[in-house]
DNA sequence: ATATTATTTTATCCTTTGGTCAAATATTAG
DNA sequence: CTAATATTTGACCAAAGGATAAAATAATAT
């Protein structure tokens, strides 16, 4: 299984950072530095992904991260703030796709190519797509500020975007934010419900040839159910 | 919000219970027993929904259930026993609609009512949808061989029933397990990510319109995706 | 090489947590 | 009403878990 890890600079103004980083007045990241952020994060997102906040242990984290537990807290001061690293280092990078949605093009080509990116992102990280999935199924304690503020206004800007397609005659009269909606949760679906999908169909988005089938048959009904008439 | 608890007997084979119930040889349930255990398993469900199994914690359940730990224990003699109990309750009453899927009546009939059923369970069960939702998540420690045998073997004899529409040419050629899937996974998004939809448009299927609306979106785009053509 | 700073570890603390016990308190049966 | 049984509770326990301190070990700069 892949290291799953995204690379992203701690984003904007969502979550901004308690403590820039590291120790004392942070005079940029050491290379050991760097390599062990890097990799108590995977480890977090791992352990994070498998048990939730409170279900996951540091000790768990810690012993996949190949390190032991004061020295990963030498690295995140709490297990709080560790979780909002990785938090920090999902969201942006989970959200990206819908803001490219581009009115001046056609829906087929944008909404094809949005199922596109959000099917790639539950391939590529799973396990980021189940910790962001509990957070949200948790209540979403530490993320519910950045739904209602951020998230709110991307997707209603999206959703005036769909509106203009329908409005031009190009596509159904469907509600843009069941529409937005139901291809997070289709998407989604290969990732957090991962382990049922290998229980039916013995396959997982890991293979090209599933991926592709998946995707296929996705896009199908989606476009279809959203096109002509 | 309605107190949530589904009642189903000790369902067949899936997840055989270990010891009756009760203490001692147990001589039928009594009245007080009952409701104690009703209590448990909704406060449980509860809780179990809102951290997953490992970071749930008792002491919660107990107080949610207005009863001491040791009482508690008295009724569930651990904390695995208890979550056994939650997922039994559930799963069955889950999986039920699809089994309905009846290939003498035609695939619009059918399709729209199991679409109709999965979100009416959302709606009245939303903890319950979570509950399952984060055992599968976590890589269904529990549930994994009952996926592998009896979710695996329903499943595989409702996709024959679509393929038997298909060849009669009632509905368009999509794989059919690529279909339940994106059913379970839109439904279900309703209840798992009930806080996201809420801060996106401040509505929950709790509300009689909102409900209709999602549904008939739903099933707009998914029954518009699969027939004809 | 040496002083300084960064990293890692060992030992330890305190709280939470799942679970037990035995004593109390209800409930039910005869 | 009394004995037997079922239910409930308060006091504990040992293990796990988050976190800290201080000593030890590397790195780095000069």
């Amino acid at each position: 299984m892949a290291t799953e890890q995204m690379n992203l600079e701690s984003n904007s103004s969502l979550l901004a950072e308690a403590h820039p980083s590291g120790h004392k007045a942070n005079r940029r990241e050491s290379r050991i530095q760097a390599r062990n952020r890097e990799r108590i994060l995977s480890a977090a997102t791992e352990i994070f992904s498998r048990y939730g906040f409170r279900g996951a242990t540091l000790d768990q984290i810690a012993e996949r991260a190949e390190m032991s537990k004061p020295n990963l807290l030498y690295y995140f001061s709490s297990k709080e703030e560790l979780y909002l690293s990785v938090l920090r280092n999902i969201l942006e990078i989970w959200l990206q796709p819908l803001k490219e949605l581009d009115e001046k093009e056609s829906p087929e080509h944008e909404i094809s190519a949005y199922i596109d990116q959000k099917i790639e992102f539950s391939r590529l990280y799973p396990m980021a797509s189940r910790v962001f999935a509990n957070e949200i199924a948790a209540g979403a304690p530490i993320l519910k500020p950045v739904l209602d503020t951020y998230l709110r206004d991307v997707v209603k800007k999206k959703a005036r975007v769909i509106r203009k397609w329908i409005k031009r005659g190009e596509m159904a009269d469907v509600d843009p934010y069941h529409l937005i909606m139901m291809i997070w949760a289709v998407t989604q679906h290969y990732a957090d419900f991962a382990v049922q999908v290998d229980s039916l169909l013995g396959r997982s988005l890991d293979e090209q040839r599933f991926y592709n089938q998946t995707r296929k048959n996705i896009k199908r009904i989606i476009m279809k159910g959203i096109l002509g008439g």
